[in-house]
DNA sequence: TCTGGGGTCCTCAATCCC
DNA sequence: TCTGGGGATTGAGGACCC
């Protein structure tokens, strides 16, 4: 979806059309979440650039905090559409989803009237990228942005790319493309060329072999219907760093009960509880403890959570807090069913 | 007035057990 | 009895994504 949340808000605020319109949080730590095409255009803004830049550089634009509930609402509308048209379809947070298209006599056909379709039911646009693998269509996607709709084969992509950066590759981010850099391979072409064999000495077999297979935009990964919840977490970043021992402790049980609710709501429980702490100089530490049985009960996680952070024990501010609980029980049922094929669709935001 | 919150997956090391 | 390989599990840290 384009500019997702910025878009849900100007569907309700008309007059706000044509503006530069910001979604963040509002406190001194708040981050940029989406910002509307104008404001890209105007001052470069965007998601996860701190609010407080955005403010200096475009003190003009509409700042509104985030909706989510209206935002879950858009979303599922816009699911039920694309699950009206197509059987696979893998959603990807709320504003993203793969349709698996294979064995469609147009999917081009389709992907037009379901993009008319999500605008004639929320009011929306959406990009999508169509293309033969999962990777390849989300790349797709971002050449159509927004409201486009493009097709490429992974032969075009391999020409058009070819000295772009590897950057473009989701999954390769910052560190890894200064990794690579270091190694002499500065674009996808060269990452294409390199030999296996040292891509795996350097990062490891698996992100070796990996790397090596995104190199020439090869991809396998199905579009999966349904995701398997591994943890759930909740953590939140204080306005002003947190001091003293006692304060310290307060949150972190209002953090775990907090937790404990949403695990009881979704009717999980896990062995592993974490424990994680920001610190003011931005370490990060996590801590975590296995228990002999899953649990979301607050009368456990409360004094487990409280233990690793006595255990921890921070010796400078804190800055954030978060708690965790994972290793849930395999549910016998809503395994995640992969499917198979190659031509696969990405609509994205 | 620098850097959110909710996730997934990977690596590496230690440990246990066969 | 000594030694080592390898799988499974746990725990810490980090990269990346929406």
């Amino acid at each position: 979806m384009d500019a997702f949340y910025a878009s849900v808000e100007l569907r309700r605020r008309p007059e706000l059309k044509g503006k530069p319109v910001i979604v963040c949080g509002s406190g001194p730590r708040a981050v940029v979440t989406t910002a509307s095409y104008e404001a890209r255009k105007l001052a470069g803004i965007h998601s996860a650039m701190p609010a407080a830049v955005a403010r200096r550089r475009l003190p003009n634009a509409v700042y509104l905090t985030p909706d989510f509930p209206a935002y879950r609402e858009a979303s599922a509308r816009v699911m039920e559409v694309l699950q009206g048209n197509v059987e696979t379809v893998e959603v990807v947070g709320l504003d993203e989803a793969y349709l698996d298209l294979t064995g469609l006599f147009s999917p081009k056909a389709t992907m037009r009237r379901v993009a008319v379709q999500i605008r004639e039911a929320t009011g929306l646009t959406c990009s999508v990228g169509i293309s033969e693998s999962r990777m390849l269509a989300k790349i797709t996607s971002e050449l159509g942005k927004p409201t486009g709709l493009v097709v490429l084969s992974r032969e075009a992509a391999l020409e058009r790319f070819a000295a772009d950066s590897p950057g473009l590759v989701p999954g390769i981010g910052p560190k890894t493309l200064a990794r690579l850099e270091s190694i002499g391979i500065r674009t996808l072409a060269e990452l294409g060329r390199h030999r296996r064999e040292e891509l795996e000495a350097s990062f490891g077999p698996r992100s070796g072999a990996w790397l090596h297979a995104r190199g020439r935009l090869w991809d396998e990964t199905p579009v999966v219907v349904s995701h398997e919840t591994k943890s759930v977490s909740c953590e939140t970043t204080y306005d002003t760093d947190l001091n003293k021992r006692g304060e310290i402790e307060a949150k972190l049980v209002g953090l775990a009960e907090e937790l404990c609710r949403r695990l009881q709501k979704k009717e999980l429980a896990g062995r592993t509880i974490g424990l994680k702490v920001r610190l003011d100089d931005w370490t990060n530490v996590s801590r975590s403890h296995t228990l002999e049985r899953p649990t979301n009960d607050p009368e456990v996680v409360v004094p487990a959570a409280l233990e690793l952070l006595r255990a921890y024990d921070p010796q400078r501010p804190v800055r954030l807090l978060g708690v965790r609980v994972a290793g849930f029980e395999a549910e016998a049922e809503a395994e995640p069913e992969p499917t198979s094929g190659q031509l696969q669709l990405g609509l994205t935001g």
